[in-house]
DNA sequence: TTGACATATGTAGATTGCCGATATATTATA
DNA sequence: TATAATATATCGGCAATCTACATATGTCAA
């Protein structure tokens, strides 16, 4: 990422639980995929996305089978479960407070009585 | 915190120079300011606290100094330097850069082009 | 008078999340 | 034939936070 890398912790389980959500993806498009959507402000590196992909897969959140390409070397495709999507859920009410609380105390300042 | 912890990582530096922008203050104030001014959503341990403090003091962004209390143990107050309002200027502006590109792939979803 | 509680600061060890570096495979193109 | 783009993957390490513990001071109730 071009942020402090610190202030992305905890969030990327939710933006690639996100772009599962309007379909099927596979490692490579969601790296693409969210570079754009955030207008490069995140850039999703293998080191991470891959091991997180195989994490979200062993706790059920989401499955995968693998395709051939024309294009490419194959690609593994990825499908958000039920549980994933309570989860999806569940992530991004954690955020909207998260934010709500930091926006919070940012605008306090001398206000706070 | 309440919230799952590692959606806070980064954040904790922002928000304690935040707290000193109004005014000197010692670390256990800060706990009980800051769980206050998010409604109880931000919860600092002692134990992510005190060494940040020291980090930070280390790094030039705060300035410390003892004083007596008669209610309890010495107090060890913080004041933001120069350095620190300008970190903290930094911090906030990466913050909000980071905040805006999630609200961003949130609302994404399937209208996307 | 001692034990619990609130206030206040601090350290040590463990866990977690992410990254950089590296490796590998496939196809296109220079 | 070598370099780039696409695509998946692992490993070692670092940084941030937490849990648990330790310590010090004053107050209040049993």
């Amino acid at each position: 990422m071009k942020l402090d890398k610190s202030l992305l912790s905890g969030s990327t389980t939710l933006l690639v639980l996100k772009l599962l959500e309007d379909g099927d993806k596979y490692g490579y498009q969601m790296t693409e995929e969210l570079r754009r959507r955030s207008d490069h402000t995140f850039d999703l590196k293998s080191g991470t996305l891959y091991p997180l992909l195989h994490t979200l897969e062993q706790k059920g959140y989401i499955t995968a089978w693998e395709e051939p390409s024309e294009a490419s070397r194959p690609r593994r495709y990825y499908h958000l479960t039920d549980a994933g999507r309570k989860q999806l859920t569940e992530k991004e009410t954690e955020w909207k407070a998260y934010a709500a609380a930091m926006t919070k105390v940012l605008k306090g300042g001398k206000g706070y009585a």
